[in-house]
RNA sequence: AGGCGCGUAGCUCAGAUGGUUAGAGCGCUACCUUGACAUGGUAGAGGUCGUUGGUUCGAUUCCAAUCGCGCCUACCA
């Protein structure tokens, strides 16, 4: 129930299992202790150790074959590609209970690394060998750090907007885990009343049974049944998404525990007088026979009537005209409405008129929810079957007629005529009988919103019934005042304004529900309808003093599944027991969630928490957009254009493609316009990108309160990045390797692109970790993938190729070069791993033995810390100008067609002291990234004809002998003469307006100054080479 | 109707307490199988930052209006 609404597929697919898994002890399951490998290492005896271990090898057994079930299919391609037999369940179990030391030596990654990046085969491995070794557990001295998991429905499948979440959550998580914080990533799912009651009531119905045949207790049971064996589908696909979360802590809001929770509350806040029953109006589903919440309502607009009728004034002085799209309503009719100052109608405000077919009398009142404007300006008012004239009715103190039953027939308090027919027929027979007796003045085509359930897509009716209800502005008031205080901070802060808008417009909260599946009500009731609550039947009976021998049958209802998910920060834990979980983890760090449900679920767990556990439920809400795709609609079954993230990450051919988004669908008539489009889109199916891939997507996708289109050419763009980061681990592993010792120990002096990698690296330590604080993840990804692929491997490894090719080399600079390219790279993917778990994980087990750390796992590693006096000012100016004078060099190359294989002569002139000493101590990188075969000084008089290029106040030359076109440098020249002459008109126009100088900051006034000076020293450079270039054609 | 948000390169998106040559990826053009990577390299083209006003020495950035788009809440019986 708690997650977001992606898609409307989620009970479309019923899964099944393969596996023999029957029998799974939920009771037992659910009690899970806190550290399974800690509990098989404690000391116990008996049955009892027995009894826990046995718990232990279930839960972990149970994770194993979801796992498998969700990975098979990269588990064998992996397989066939290293000519080995795919890995048994047998061989997945045996590694599910050993200890965290077998395992680390267990997993130890073939040499060498393989030349390709495969995701498939060393994701599954890894994912299986950190939890088997326990790594997603608490653990540490550090400052607790806790995520809630929004639990997902049990029936349901990983869609994009799970993976993105998950993404998000397992980010912060790793992040914080790493930096040393006593992580807890609470998982579990939701039983979501109505979706898995339907499930399971579908798949009764292909038996040929029926719910009603098999009782409540069967039923119940079978419900069980189908959870113990296909409800965890969606948890072995969030594994697959690498998702670090403490599974052997996972809940289910049906447990035992959760259960307690929900009874305690409820019969609290009963006898608080919070919880009260009440008959209402309420949104009733007459096809499932409950009522459902405002959430489950959809609205659509479809095309319908409006029927216009007289109703005759009692008196005979006259008629008013009403109008009204439910025609069968007027059985219910208990008054017709006008505005209080409409003109018209003044002399008729107190008059009765008679109801047609009915033969009742009804008032005619004054009430300013009549918009005069509108159609008649006058109105029918049915207060038992309209939200609107509920209102009316209440205000009025109007008698309220139901004229339906639960099955949305016309009920008994109709006229004999109408009774038992339904309401569609009715409509039919209504407007007739009308027409017949004259009452019908016309009918108009007209559009209107139907409001249907999005379960069984029955049209939902207002209907009045017995329901239970929370009265909640006692509950608000403090939730309010929570955010306001800043207590709870909404990320972005916007959200707190519709936090504000919904919390003090809230409506008292119906929680009961007509449904079998969920947490049964703790109320009693005697013969004479007197009610008791209770923990239990014999608490009710305390309570209420009633004697042994009377009878008490327990209200049928269940609550609304809601009720529980508001406890879940806190039901987690182990409350209302004040387990040492619940003092640590309470509240939690922080919540991610979509916006769409901050009304259902957000405020409601702060009510509870706050009423319950004493604090707020979590520091900060994080909203994330929703995930639509590529033209920006919203995802779903019936639009099919689902993506599913298992198909982008293990790839999909296109025929499985088409049958997976044409099968089951609801309306089949949509299949070829579905298939066309999936064909048109993707011709050739979807390849496999690998989890990591997409979870950077997601990353980078992850800006600040918008919805995120998912583009294809992102995620195939951070494949890319994973292939990069890859081989150019490879790289520096085959630099580094057999030289590991050399690399390791002996005295090592860092050249310049040395100190610069290293400064760089500070800066984005720094700016990775106040993005990942602010929650800014697109940020932090986009600073990775240009550390990485610009600075790192475009330029720092650029640059150490040079001096590790260069055999004359210093061996303690050389040493400095492999040290740093190691302590960089190791750096770096201790940078990624929050966003990209797996390739990181693979690469640095092989990177960190030789550049001296050690450890089972990256995950366990401490996050980088920028060391501040590891930055280096003046190596950051000296590589900008080398990288100034590289690129001019090699611009003039590209455009005067040098080959690019060519080695050229190259001159230069000019320049201060400072460049001078730069250009000594770095030439051999100019000559290298240049392709020059010699780079001598010359004096701009001396100087040959040639084409040029400035770094700093150094000109470059390349003589033009008979490699340069006179021509094409003119236009070159020209290009660059234009863009500083135009930059120069700009600046100098800035200083030449008084009030600027006169008004702006020094600073800025300064640096304007410095700009016109350096350009106006560029321009004359530039003019002056024009000019000999110009002589020459 | 009320509330929120968005309009920046062909596409998907960053951006700044107002001063930068307005950035990235994909796509596009030219050249390159150089021993980490063609899932690559080098160089390049492409934007009057929706429109109009205002504030300011200076606005793509702040304010107002306007146009277009999206979402949420409430809906006209």
């Amino acid at each position: 129930m708690t997650e977001p609404t992606q898609s409307d597929d989620d009970t479309a697919a019923i899964p099944t299992l393969n596996e023999q898994v029957t029998d799974v002890d939920l009771e037992r399951f659910n009690r899970l202790p806190v550290n399974p490998a800690a509990n098989i290492r404690a000391p116990a005896s008996g049955p009892d150790l027995e009894r826990r271990i046995k718990a232990v090898v279930d839960a972990e057994l149970r994770n194993a074959v979801e796992y498998i079930k969700t990975s098979i299919v990269a588990e064998v391609k992996d397989a066939m590609q290293k000519q080995n037999p795919p890995p048994t369940d047998a061989a997945m179990m045996a590694t599910a209970n050993e200890s965290s030391e077998q395992v680390a030596e267990t997993v130890q990654p073939p040499e060498p690394l393989p030349k390709a990046y495969e995701p498939a085969g060393l994701e599954t491995r890894w994912y299986q060998t950190w939890q088997s070794a326990g790594y997603f557990a608490p653990g540490g001295a550090g400052e607790p750090y806790a995520i809630a998991l929004p639990p997902p429905n049990v029936t349901g499948s990983l869609h994009m907007g799970h993976a993105f979440q998950d993404t998000l959550m397992d980010a912060l998580i790793r992040f914080q885990r790493m930096d040393g914080r006593n992580t807890l990533w609470q998982t579990g799912t939701d039983h979501a009343g109505i979706a898995t009651q339907m499930v399971v009531e579908r798949n009764l119905a292909l038996k040929g049974i029926k719910r009603e045949e098999l009782g409540r207790e069967k039923f119940e049971q079978a419900v069980w049944e189908w959870k113990a064996e296909s409800g965890g589908t969606i948890t072995g696909q969030l594994r697959r998404m690498g998702a670090s979360m403490d599974w052997s802590r996972e809940r289910f809001t049906l447990d035992d525990g959760l259960s307690r929770a929900v009874r305690d509350v409820f019969v609290q806040l009963y006898h608080e007088g919070l919880i009260y029953r009440g008959q209402r109006l309420v949104n009733w589903d007459p096809v499932l026979g409950t009522a459902i919440s405002d959430i489950e309502v959809e609205s659509q607009e479809e095309q319908g009537h409006m029927w216009h009728f007289r109703y005759p004034l009692a008196d005979g002085s006259g008629e008013v005209v009403v109008a009204t799209t439910r025609p069968e309503t007027m059985l219910g009719d208990t008054a017709v409405a006008v505005h209080p100052e409409d003109p018209r109608y003044q002399r008729v405000i107190g008059k009765q008129v008679r109801l047609p077919l009915c033969d009742r009398l009804i008032p005619v009142i004054a009430d300013d929810y009549v918009d005069p404007e509108f159609g008649s300006g006058c109105v029918k008012i049915t207060p038992a079957h309209d939200f609107n004239d509920y209102e009316v009715g209440q205000r009025h103190d109007l008698p309220m007629i139901n004229i339906f039953t639960k099955e949305a027939r016309i009920s008994d308090n109709a006229p004999a005529a109408y009774r038992g027919m339904d309401r569609y027929d009715a409509r039919k027979r209504v407007v007739a009988d009308l027409q017949e007796q004259g009452f019908l003045v016309r009918i108009d085509d007209h559009k209107l919103m139907v409001p249907r359930c999005e379960r069984s897509q029955a049209v939902v009716e207002p209907f009045l019934t017995d329901q239970w209800y929370v009265k909640i502005a006692p509950l608000a008031e403090p939730a309010i005042h929570a955010v306001e205080t800043g207590r709870i901070r909404f990320v972005p802060d916007n959200w707190s304004k519709t936090y504000y808008e919904w919390m003090r417009n809230i409506q008292d909260w119906c929680i009961s529900r007509q449904l079998w599946w969920g947490h049964r009500i703790p109320a009693w009731y005697d013969a004479a309808g007197q009610v008791y609550v209770g923990v239990d039947e014999d608490d009710a009976r305390a309570r209420g003093g009633v004697a042994d021998d009377v009878v008490l049958t327990r209200d049928p209802d269940v609550l609304d599944t809601w009720f529980s998910s508001a406890l879940w920060p806190f039901s987690t834990l182990g409350w209302p027991e004040q387990t040492p979980e619940l003092r640590t983890f309470y509240p939690t760090s922080v919540l991610v969630t979509g916006f769409d449900i901050i009304f259902f679920w957000v405020a409601r767990m702060i009510m509870m928490g706050l009423k319950f556990a004493g604090d707020v439920p979590f520091r900060e809400v994080y909203i994330h957009g929703l995930v639509r795709d590529a033209e920006g609609q919203k995802m779903s079954k019936s639009r099919g254009n689902v993506l599913d993230p298992l198909d982008l990450i293990d790839g999909i051919d296109l025929e499985s493609l088409v049958r997976k988004r044409t099968s089951n669908l609801m309306r089949p008539e949509d299949a070829p316009r579905i298939e066309a489009a999936t064909r048109r889109q993707f011709p050739d199916g979807i390849p496999p990108f690998g989890t990591d891939a997409l979870r950077f997507t997601f990353a980078a996708l992850a800006t600040q309160g918008r919805d995120i289109k998912f583009d294809l050419g992102r995620i195939d763009g951070y494949r890319n990045f994973c292939n990069k980061l890859w081989n150019a681990t490879r790289f520096v592993l085959l630099m580094t390797e057999s030289n590991a010792d050399q690399s390791r120990q002996g005295e090592a002096a860092l050249g310049l692109p040395e100190r610069w990698i290293r400064t760089r690296l500070q800066r984005v330590i720094t700016i990775v970790r106040d993005n990942f604080e602010a929650y800014r993840f697109d940020l932090a990804a986009q600073t990775l993938y240009e550390f990485v692929w610009d600075d790192f491997c475009d330029w720092y490894l650029e640059l150490a190729k040079v001096d590790l090719n260069d055999r004359q080399r210093n061996p303690s600079l050389q040493r400095g070069t492999r040290r740093t390219l190691l302590e960089v790279l190791e750096s770096a993917l201790r940078l990624l791993h929050p966003i990209m778990p797996f390739i990181t994980e693979e690469t640095w087990q092989r990177v960190a033995p030789v550049a001296g750390r050690s450890g089972p796992t990256i995950m366990l590693q401490p996050y980088p810390v920028a060391d501040e006096t590891l930055i280096d000012a003046n190596a950051e100016a000296a590589l900008q100008w080398v990288q100034q004078a590289i690129l001019g060099i090699r611009r003039i190359r590209s455009e005067m067609n040098i080959e690019p294989k060519r080695q050229i002569t190259a001159l230069f002139s000019g320049g201060d002291e400072r460049e001078r000493a730069w250009l000594h101590a770095n030439d051999r990188y100019l000559k290298s990234l240049g392709r020059l075969e010699t780079l001598e000084p010359v004096s701009a008089d001396a100087a040959p004809e040639s084409a040029t290029a400035l770094a700093g106040n150094t000109t470059f030359l390349i003589p033009l002998a008979d490699l340069i076109d006179p021509v094409a440098e003119l236009k070159r020249l020209d290009k660059e003469l234009e863009r500083l002459r135009g930059e120069h008109k700009r600046i100098d126009g800035k200083l030449g307006n008084e009030s600027f100088v006169a008004k702006a900051p020094a600073e800025v006034v300064r640096k304007e100054r410095d700009k016109l000076v350096e350009i106006e020293t560029a321009l004359a450079r530039l003019e002056q080479q024009r000019a000999r270039i110009e002589q020459l054609t």
